[in-house]
DNA sequence: TCCTAATTAAGAACATTTCTTGATTGTTGC
DNA sequence: GCAACAATCAAGAAATGTTCTTAATTAGGA
């Protein structure tokens, strides 16, 4: 499986994730509301790494009364249960569903985030000697640039 | 000269950095002035990536008057000027004195931040083919995990 | 069915950061 | 040394993103 046919799957795969997401609620002892799945599912749907604002207006089409506290409750408990990871890239969070091993291209003009794939980088070893950590927990890249988007655009 | 001798020498050469800045002020057209001035040296002494808050109550050691607002204007100017790196690692903005390539090890209890040198990822090629880029201006790496000091406290 | 977690509305509160106004200070160019 | 004008200050307002409060209602799961 390439690694683009991964991804793809795993944004794609709907009824399984939506199938392992209830096991994983049941599990935390969360109740599965049409909230959290709406939300779950929007997350699950995109790529674009969304703040909790663009996860609020996209699940309004879905459910227009649901309130925008409750995508920040529900944003932080998915993050808190991993199910979603919080990206600190830009001012507001914003969230990841890809859980898989990977890392971020942030374009400095629109600021969109693509994730990234560095099999090289994963199987390099951290620097030794003086480090100041006792234990690695994630390492991740983040590259900044100007998007092909961006690029093509005048000005 | 060591990477550590290096870091050392950055944070300590004050007279000649101090010089720089004058330099650099003059070309940027900024005054240089008494509140810049502490700003800039409370920088270049920390090694804590400190917030805007902390500089803010660094500096009032000295300049017991100057305004919060004062701080953050001045930051974001030494920033833009390319004095000082801005940080996006947690919520509220940290800065930088280093502007060296460097790294960054973040402990996920304290949130201290601890410079890191890594020149073999400095050298890899980044991944190629099908890349969202068109250009890159940085690459970095963010380890995350514990720290020394918290490894040893109880709890 | 029933217990309780979750959601809602409406608003308050909080943290960080930026801006406004108008008066004052102080750096730099001359 | 002087004058221009950039920078600072005080005081407060405001923007933004996020969390919390209360009390009523809904709805998931055993």
């Amino acid at each position: 499986m390439s690694k683009k046919g991964g991804r793809a799957d795993y944004h794609a795969a709907g009824t399984d994730l939506l199938d392992k997401f209830r096991k994983l609620c049941a599990e935390a002892g969360l109740k599965v509301t049409h909230q959290r799945l709406e939300i779950f599912h929007a997350m699950m749907k995109s790529r674009e790494h969304p703040s909790t604002e663009e996860v609020y207006r996209t699940v309004r089409r879905k459910i227009p009364t649901i309130a925008l506290d409750t995508v920040y409750r529900t944003l932080a408990i998915l993050e808190q249960n991993g199910l979603l990871a919080k990206l600190q890239i830009d001012s507001r969070s914003r969230y990841d569903f890809n859980l898989e091993r990977h890392h971020h291209f942030v374009c400095s003009r629109c600021r969109c985030i693509v994730d990234l794939y560095w099999p090289a980088f994963d199987r390099m070893k951290p620097p030794a000697g003086d480090v100041p950590w006792s234990r690695i927990d994630s390492r991740r890249v983040s590259i900044t640039g100007l998007c092909r988007k961006c690029a093509g655009k005048k000005k």
